[in-house]
DNA sequence: ATTAAACGTA
């Protein structure tokens, strides 16, 4: 028995405690269900004698005498007057011997007594073997050690042999052992199906490379084995996986990938294709997720909207209105249904950019409005963007009544963003006291309120002079159970900053922290312009040190609050030092932070400076603008040097091209004014009706100081009649003004008249 | 898997 193939003593051990056999037809069952099909040849030709040879053998081998009548067995197997039977009748024999034992002990019988050492005869006995072996415990070792010692004897792996230890050993994470066998196999028989079941079990171990190198085999243009769907369905799930493991594989290869496959025609599914598309776009890379999708619709692939939606919601985020279009005109040209987030993506998008008409046309369009055939229904989310939309340019009415046609349309109640749009609507518009009817409204229909709720009535209630009522609201919700977030505090925040009360807001930083609620770029932010603009710098710098402790970096508009701050505190050290900061963090100075500069220089008397900083504005590419002319206008007319700032201005219009606003005109006729050239500030003014530059209260309350300086009735008259006719509300200056010189000159009757204008226009309103 | 709502801007 010298040939005969061997196990290791502690194998043979346990072979012989086997359980009881397997009955054969449990056996054959459990074929059909590996989820590979068998790769023999195609059974011979029924034969009479085939299966009667087969179940003859099996009956000789089932003696439970260990003695086998031999002669017998060698006669029926290898009989000398006719042909050998087929490779295949030793597989089924093998098959439906009970146990490993005695497979393995059929095997070497085989062996032994084969007159041609005829490969594919053991090959497929040997097969059954690993069948066996591989419904028994621990049976990836047992498989081991029968491959390594049918490695030895140089018996080649059937297809099968292979597909089943490749797997075994996959199931048992001994990934090299996999790769060996594979190895092992002559390449002919490296058939697509065992490359498949070799790059998952890489895969699942992370050997990332090697599943790809494997696979990059398969991918060439004319390979021998190439994809299948099944190696498609492998890869890309192996790659979207969320707990990977082994190196990460970048988009751009990915890419590269799909596009391979596609030329074989494999095509990923609609939901891998469209995570893929989404992903590449939220990395910034909508032109590589354009080229991902069309190439794959050259090809064939099939598409469905949601990978097309995915695209068109990137395009819309960019703006690249004309690619949408192109989109769309091609989900038409290919028969690709529009469904419902298509549509909702439309609308969003026209609402976005306040065209709500043209969105609620596209909406009329889904209900069949134009029988276009399309018909689909609207759901929650359309109607929401569309209430959004409709209060986002003041048609909150409209807004309800859309509520009204959602409540008569099936699985499409309002529900809580339905409601948030509205009352923030309802708050932008003013209207507090109808959004909380809303808010009480949506608490009796059982929709439930949520942060956003909170945050949008406590935003607006603070920015309608209602600060205490939005704390009193916020207590009474926390008292509630609905915590508030970052977004709370900073509306909060930043009214209190903007009444000046620091102190408060300050304790609610404090508080947000000691509420366990983590603060957002923004809570910071707020809270470094709101301290700067108080003139609170050490305040502000200790706020931003937190702010880096936690983690974000200042923005430009932070930088520049805070240049501002140091600047009006005139700490140009501390200026300086935020100017550094920003050059090390690589953000530009910007219009802005030179105009900042440029102001507070030249309101200090340095000019020199101011222009020079204005040179190198222009020479960085940046363009001055009202501001910047403002500033140095301003700080000319504050030193007294009018003839410079009028020079500056008249250079802005004619040289530089830059339109002069109301601010400006502002600052030049108050100054003139001031100064008695009461001329020249109507000048300005007519000016500004050649220019369409509209006056404002503060124009006009310049003016009548200067005209009643120069008791200049007449022109004062026609001035009070030009703001009515401009509907620019008079305020208490200006009433200050010409009560105090219309009672004086005995003209209480005009001032009559011009307040009673406004009167009949503010009750109109 | 793809569509909706709230906060800061010198």
């Amino acid at each position: 028995m010298s040939a005969a193939l061997t196990v290791s003593s502690k194998q043979s051990k346990l072979l012989r405690f086997l359980r009881p056999q397997t009955p054969p037809n449990l056996s054959s069952l459990l074929r059909h269900l590996s989820a590979e099909p068998d790769h023999h040849p195609p059974a011979p030709p029924p034969q009479n004698d085939s299966s009667s040879v087969v179940n003859l053998v099996v009956e000789l081998l089932q003696t439970t005498d260990n003695d086998w009548n031999e002669d017998k067995l060698h006669q029926l197997l290898f009989p000398t007057t006719s042909p050998p039977p087929p490779p295949h009748n030793l597989l089924q024999i093998t098959r439906l011997l009970g146990s490993t034992a005695k497979a393995l002990k059929f095997f070497n019988w085989v062996q032994a007594n084969s007159p041609c050492q005829d490969s594919p005869l053991l090959s497929f006995t040997l097969e059954a073997v690993f069948e066996h072996a591989s419904r028994e415990p621990n049976s990836h070792n047992k498989l081991l050690d029968l491959f390594k010692t049918s490695k030895s004897h140089k018996i080649p792996l059937s297809v099968n042999a292979a597909t089943l230890l490749i797997r075994c050993f996959g199931r048992a994470q001994m990934v090299d052992e996999s790769f060996l066998v594979y190895n092992e196999l002559c390449p002919s028989r490296r058939l697509t199906h065992i490359r498949n079941i070799l790059i998952d079990v890489l895969f699942r171990k992370g050997r990332v490379d090697d599943a790809l190198h494997l696979l990059d085999e398969m991918l060439q243009p004319k390979a021998e084995f190439p994809p299948n769907s099944n190696t498609g369905h492998i890869v890309f799930s192996a790659l979207s996986k969320r707990d990977k493991v082994g190196r990460a594989v970048d988009e751009e290869e990915i890419v590269g990938l799909v596009s391979k496959f596609a030329e074989h025609e494999v095509f990923p599914n609609s939901i891998w294709l469209t995570q893929l598309i989404s992903r590449l776009c939220r990395s910034g890379r909508t032109d590589r997720a354009w080229d991902v999708l069309h190439g794959l619709m050259k090809l064939g692939g099939v598409m469905e909207a949601a990978s097309c939606n995915a695209l068109l919601t990137a395009l819309g985020r960019a703006r690249e209105f004309k690619r949408m279009n192109t989109l769309l005109a091609e989900m038409k040209e290919m028969d690709i249904q529009p469904n419902v987030v298509t549509f909702g993506i439309l609308i969003n998008h026209l609402c976005k950019f306040r065209r709500v008409d043209e969105a609620l046309e596209v909406f009329e369009k889904m209900n069949g409005g134009e029988s276009n055939g399309f018909l689909v229904e609207p759901d929650v989310i359309t109607y929401n963007t569309l209430i959004d939309g409709l209060c986002k340019v003041g048609r909150q009415e409209e807004g309800l009544g859309l509520v009204e046609r959602m409540r008569s349309q099936p699985r499409c109640m309002p529900n809580t963003v339905t409601y948030n749009c509205l009352i923030d609507g309802y708050c932008k518009a003013s209207m507090i006291e109808a959004a909380r009817e809303l808010f009480d409204q949506m608490n009796k229909d059982g929709v439930p309120p949520n942060v956003v709720t909170l945050n949008t009535l406590v935003d607006g209630m603070c920015k309608h002079g209602r600060i205490n009522g939005a704390v009193e609201f916020f207590n009474e919700m926390q008292g509630k159970g609905l915590k508030g977030n970052a977004v709370t505090y900073t509306a909060l925040i930043r009214a209190f900053c903007n009444v000046n009360n620091i102190e408060k807001a300050m304790e609610l930083f404090d508080e947000m922290l000691e509420a366990g609620c983590s603060p957002d770029a923004i809570v910071y932010y707020t809270l470094i312009s709101g301290l700067s603009q108080a003139g609170k710098l050490d305040r502000a710098s200790f706020v931003l040190s937190k702010m880096k402790e936690a983690g974000f970096s200042p923005d430009i508009v932070s930088f520049n609050v805070l240049i501002n701050g140091f600047c009006r505190k005139n700490k140009l050290d501390e200026a300086y030092e935020m100017l550094k900061e920003m050059e090390n963090a690589g953000i530009k100075p910007d219009g802005v932070t030179y105009n900042t500069l440029i102001s507070h220089f030249s309101k200090t008397g340095d000019f020199s400076t101011a222009h020079r900083l204005m040179k190198k504005m222009v020479k960085e590419g940046l363009v001055p603008t009202v501001v910047t002319y403002g500033a140095l206008i301003h700080a000319y007319c504050l030193n007294g040097n009018l003839d410079e700032a009028m020079k500056i201005f008249r250079d802005m219009s004619s040289t530089s091209k830059v339109p002069p606003n109301t601010v400006i005109y502002n600052i030049l006729i108050n100054s003139l004014c001031r100064k008695n050239q009461v001329d020249l500030a109507l000048s300005l003014m007519d000016d500004m009706k050649v220019k369409g530059v509209k006056p404002n209260t503060n124009t006009f309350n310049a003016m009548f100081k200067g005209l009643q300086e120069k008791n200049w009735l007449s022109k004062a008259f026609e001035l009070m009649d030009r703001m009515t006719e401009h509907a620019c509300n008079p305020d208490y200056i200006t009433m200050e003004i010409l009560t105090e010189w219309l009672s004086a000159v005995g003209e209480t009757a005009k001032l009559k008249s011009f307040v009673q204008g406004y009167e009949v226009s503010a009750s109109a309103a």
